[in-house]
DNA sequence: TTGCTGAACAAGAATCATTCTTATATAGTA
DNA sequence: TACTATATAAGAATGATTCTTGTTCAGCAA
């Protein structure tokens, strides 16, 4: 069931692949094609096993290494984490996180107010500041209902 | 060269640890000392080697306990990662980080703007924010030195 | 002060995530 | 179609962290 709009993400992921002189493998693309279809924010291992069904054998490290890519060229973004395997978000628009720290949810959130916010003076000219993001940390709604049942 | 304040956090932790019904042992104390005076941001292994030089056979798996039940309590603050090993922050007054994504290095700032940002409503009434921050995210300056050095 | 008990600890094994090594396969190009 | 650098699979190796087990000790009570 792929879109039309995933259809042109396909056609944009050629292109910059090309442009970077990244061969366009079948392995990649299924990764990448497993990525645009996440509504959440995968594990590498997650990703393997949505994309062991067409590969059976994939190699983790595959997963490892192309995931690693795609995010050092922009395709995802790394996901700021507490300790845990690696996570990646496939929505590279500018929004923000929350965090629980309990079960390690993370929960998407658009707010026109923290997207309004500007790269302080002292990183604007020496850093290269690709992303400016708000994470709230905290206990999510269920852990806190699971704390008041128990 | 404990300073008076360092005394101060020393009798605090003390109490914290007795209204918890917590033990106060040597080597809670002697980790809770080396996170006080750290200036960085160190990971479990840093604290390990500072407290070694007193507690030659410390378990690195004490450390690891310890400096997790301190993060639950709010001794200290886990960092947000990137896939590394977990690191620590000593300084929980709010304030906010820009994040080398390339050497890892963890650069603090503070910001009034960004202080006064608040809580969504929406995470506002079902989950309990502990904290709010900004995180930048890009290439330090002197990542970017070497990329034009070579 | 001493003895008791649950909490905390040390040591090392085990686990989990990730990376490395090496030999093979293949995408892109001549 | 053949060539070459790049990418891959497989499995070993590494690094960080947690678990297991037996021992020790902090805090409390007698």
């Amino acid at each position: 069931m792929i879109s039309r709009t995933s259809k042109e993400l396909l056609e944009q992921f050629r292109a910059q692949c090309k442009a970077r002189g990244l061969s366009i493998t079948p392995q990649r693309t299924a990764i990448y094609e497993a990525l645009i279809s996440s509504q959440d924010h995968p594990r590498t291992e997650d990703i393997y096993n949505r994309v062991k069904a067409a590969f059976p054998d994939m190699s983790i490290d595959t997963v490892y290494r192309t995931l690693c890519l795609f995010a050092e060229i922009g395709f995802v973004h790394l996901v700021e984490g507490y300790g845990e395997a690696k996570r990646y978000d496939p929505d590279t628009e500018r929004h923000h996180h929350f965090r629980c720290m309990r079960c390690g949810r993370i929960l998407d959130f658009t707010e026109p107010r923290f997207d309004a916010l500007e790269v302080p003076e002292r990183f604007k000219h020496n850093c290269a500041v690709s992303n400016i993001k708000v994470v709230l940390e905290g206990v999510c709604d269920q852990c806190l209902q699971k704390t008041i049942e128990s």
